[in-house]
DNA sequence: ATGGGAGCCGTACTATGGTACGGAGTCAAG
DNA sequence: CTTGACTCCGTACCATAGTACGGCTCCCAT
């Protein structure tokens, strides 16, 4: 892949160009050196493949569920080699996932049974407020 | 439970009086008319066990996913029949939550992944920046 | 009778994660 | 040689979901 702009790398990352500065100024991802001198592109920055890995990976972080301040601090690690820090900063997330993935699975029983309930008949309201009474 | 104050549903609710005020605002929950006229506590608004049920709603209803805006339409739904809207909304959020859980499962494998990999060994990073790529 | 704690209310501020705007420079095509 | 697209940069604005603040009233205990 070569070398692009700042509106490639967004369209690689799936993101609008205004977040990709954002992470920048966030320091999430690097600012590339803008090419000066003569024979330069007006001083246009060009973003790598490296760049692009980097974006998804924000992505990817933030679905699991990582805050941005969180992944600041996980793509600054990438350079260390603090493992230990990485693997408890790992563990502590999959411990939260797993916690969300219950209640999500708990809450998602009750709009089930809320569904089946105003399924069937068609009469009178469903009890929208006790949906979640058994949870 | 007999009626309480504005501070005693938030308990109930576990949440702060700051917080029942902004879903009165929303129109989340009903504020009580004060009570005027002699005799009255100086029109300190009283709360019921339905109220209590309607601020445990929210809150679970939050927990599924449910933005405030939408959690207002199923407050208000309740009150009707109309049972295909409800059985709707449910169903809309049930296939969310089901993408959701997956995607959770996902990341968590990444992450048991990432943590295993930092785990073996103890010199050199480990390859945080990677760890989603198999997504 | 007085001081503290609740309640009431309006308004302002916060955090998070963006999204938009305006001006200036630069490049390529028509 | 102008038009349009894109970059760069700073700054401002937005939505969501709260949280805090200050001024006022009121009741109860000391």
């Amino acid at each position: 892949m070569a070398d692009v702009t700042i509106a490639g790398l967004a369209r690689e990352g799936g993101v609008g160009v205004e977040t990709v500065r954002y992470y920048q100024r966030r320091g999430l991802l690097e600012t590339p050196a803008r090419p000066e001198g003569l024979g330069s592109n007006g001083g246009i920055r060009r973003y790598t493949a490296d760049d692009v890995r980097r974006l998804r990976f924000i992505r990817s972080a933030q679905a699991a569920g990582f805050t941005l301040e969180q992944i600041g601090e996980l793509v600054a690690l990438d350079a260390t080699d603090d493992r230990a820090r990485a693997r408890q900063l790992a563990n502590e997330r999959i411990a939260a996932l797993d916690a969300k993935i219950q209640e999500l699975k708990r809450v998602r029983a009750s709009l089930q049974r809320l569904a089946h309930e105003c399924g069937s008949g068609s009469e009178g309201p469903c009890p929208i407020l006790t949906a979640f009474d058994a949870d």
